[in-house]
DNA sequence: GAGCTAGGACGGCGTGCATG
DNA sequence: CATGCACGCCGTCCTAGCTC
């Protein structure tokens, strides 16, 4: 009996068999596996993420005690890992999003949703892997990420090689925002013709502005600001000069952070406070804290292929590892927190070893049962 | 820097399953 | 029964990283 308190479990109830199998179809891959399929290694790469398997061949070792993997030769692995098309599990990724992607949401700034965007990167050297363009010997893939920062949740991500500059991917994840949400980014997230945009499709932003960008007719606001405070400046201005110059004038909000950095935002939220708008900045550091974790579990020496295929389907499976662990520690904390105060890094360490407490396995099985009954069953055990 | 080990990729070969 | 091919196993080559 299912009880959702192992994540073979879950995946078999959100990654079934017959989705992968259309995914498959759809991108041209025909899978004529006898042993292990496409679906197995779909799982694979999300388990091996979970439980920080290091290798292929260290993976071959752990695998037999997979009830739901087969276990394979390390080459069946490997070889499987390049020709799998990553893709299928990048769609994955972001069709879970959607599907789980509707959680409890703490309400900070009602009625606003709070979006950061940034990116991470991660390098490695290796001869095999200098696709990933970046230095001569350094290579590098960059992952994008738009993040629910309420819900803890990436709900967009793009991968490109060391080569590509934020600037550039950056209006790919402007593209598909909810009404009345806000996007926060750092330098580097915005040209002026992007605080144009959006705010021309009426998208909210607090996006911090580059040192060199310059501002014409700038305007103090009229409220006094308090003098002890971190913010300094409260002004309006066009961004940038000439033919770049903003045709709308924005608000620009300099304070210092808890370091004393001076830190100069553009918005195009009028209504709110300095402070306020201070604090959606700082509230980016919730992404910070998602890489962290991603960069954790998807090391250097982590990376099991060399191809770009395998790299991005490790990276794609670590993401929805993530993400499903995510989704049960935000549904199921609130029936346990009285109890037991555990960060979701400590959550996910006790959920892989088995070692969460009665009450916690009890609302995650509880959680399995609201769910259990929309999810279609594929009759595999 | 030499020597060693771990690990990925690949190719060859044998086996045995599946399909007709 | 013949054919095709997935899979396991092995050897080889290469690189990274460690140790002395």
């Amino acid at each position: 009996m299912s009880n959702f308190n192992k994540l073979s479990e879950i995946l078999q109830t959100f990654i079934t068999e017959e989705e992968v199998k259309n995914l498959c179809e759809k991108w041209g891959y025909t899978d004529t596996a006898r042993k292990f399929s496409a679906h197995d290694l779909v799982h694979f790469f999300i388990i091996s993420s979970a439980k920080k398997w290091e290798s292929f061949r260290d993976a071959e070792t752990k695998m037999p005690k997979e009830k739901s993997l087969p276990s394979v030769d390390y080459s069946t692995l490997a070889k499987k890992a390049q020709h799998v098309p990553y893709q299928i599990l990048q769609e994955l990724f972001s069709r879970l999003v959607k599907r789980l992607g509707r959680g409890v949401r703490r309400a900070l700034f009602k009625p606003y949703k709070l979006f950061a965007v940034d990116s991470t990167t991660i390098t490695f050297q290796h001869p095999d892997r200098s696709w990933a363009g970046y230095t001569r010997t350094r290579h590098a893939i960059r992952l994008h990420t738009k993040f629910d920062v309420e819900k803890g949740q990436p709900t967009q991500v793009v991968q490109t090689t060391g080569r590509d500059h934020d600037v550039m991917v950056a209006p790919k994840l402007y593209e598909d925002l909810e009404s009345l949400s806000i996007i926060t980014g750092d330098r580097g997230y915005a040209r002026t013709s992007d605080f144009q945009d959006l705010h021309e499709r009426n998208q909210f932003f607090v996006i911090r502005v580059a040192k060199f960008f310059s501002l014409s007719e700038e305007l103090e606001h009229s409220a006094p600001l308090d003098a002890g405070g971190k913010v300094k400046v409260d002004q309006t201005a066009f961004i940038g000069k000439g033919t770049r110059k903003t045709k709308s004038r924005f608000r620009l909000v300099t304070f210092t952070d808890n370091e004393g950095n001076e830190i100069r935002v553009a918005t195009n939220l009028m209504m709110m406070s300095p402070e306020d708008i201070a604090y959606i900045y700082k509230l980016r550091w919730q992404i910070e804290l998602f890489f962290r974790w991603v960069k954790g579990n998807l090391d250097l020496s982590n990376l099991f292929g060399n191809s770009p295929n395998a790299v991005y389907s490790q990276v794609y499976g670590t993401l929805i590892s993530y993400f499903l662990l995510r989704w049960i520690y935000n549904e199921t904390k609130e029936e346990w927190e009285i109890l037991h105060s555990y960060t979701f890094i400590e959550f996910t360490r006790r959920y892989i070893a088995h070692t969460l407490p009665m009450e916690v396995r009890c609302a995650i099985k509880s959680l399995f049962g609201k769910w259990g009954s929309l999810c279609v069953s594929t009759g595999k055990i």
